[in-house]
DNA sequence: CATATAGTCAACCACATGGTTCAGTATCAA
DNA sequence: TTGATACTGAACCATGTGGTTGACTATATG
């Protein structure tokens, strides 16, 4: 798996999304992390993993705690593809239309 | 799965993405985007699929052909997403900079 | 020292993903 | 009608994902 595929598979989980919002706010330590979340410290623990190991999270340890921290940096890369469409977001339906004007009877 | 869950997941995987960049150029027959690919047309019938789930590309019968079209508008949301993080891409480093200024001795 | 806290690791489970092959269906063309 | 083309669907396989529990390690605190 390439960057952008590790990236983009780390962001399709609303649970690590939740992660890197509050991780926005701040430094947080993973058993804080886990707070909202109705699962295991243990789940939380891989989802952080998954993140870390895309690159989007920093883990520190200080004493017992784990404390994390955001790394947007990857999110570029996926932002900057994502960029290359743009210009298609608003033709949802200009390929349809397109079609039906080319087979009109 | 939300719409980010399913738009992300379908991002995650380079086939899909070079599927997504073909389709940029115009519509284009299942059978014409299995070319390049070293995988079987059942394959990329599957990725396809999944592409169609997740509202990323449109998929219209004629003939014996598919005819597969680019429907950007969920990658718009994406990319809203990660503009939310925009802010932090260029402080990689910062984090780490703050937690070494704040423990220095 | 004893105990609570923070977290990992290993094992397990159910299900999804990404690929294959083979058989079948639908359409077009000779 | 025969046969090629363009798929789909089912079955299968290996591996990954997302979750659990229970045992363990490491650290802090009384």
């Amino acid at each position: 798996m390439n960057a952008l595929d590790t990236t983009f598979a780390a962001l399709s989980h609303e649970a690590r999304r939740s992660i890197l919002a509050k991780l926005a706010d701040g430094e947080t330590r993973l058993s804080d992390l886990a707070g909202p979340f109705a699962m295991s410290q243990t789940a939380v623990s891989k989802h952080v993993r998954v993140l870390s190991d895309a690159g989007l999270v920093t883990v520190e340890r200080r004493g017992r705690s784990r404390y994390c921290r955001l790394n947007a940096a990857p999110m570029k890369e996926a932002s900057d593809w994502l960029a290359d469409y743009e210009a298609f977001w608003g033709q949802q339906f200009d390929n349809l239309a397109r079609y039906l004007a080319e087979n009109r009877d």
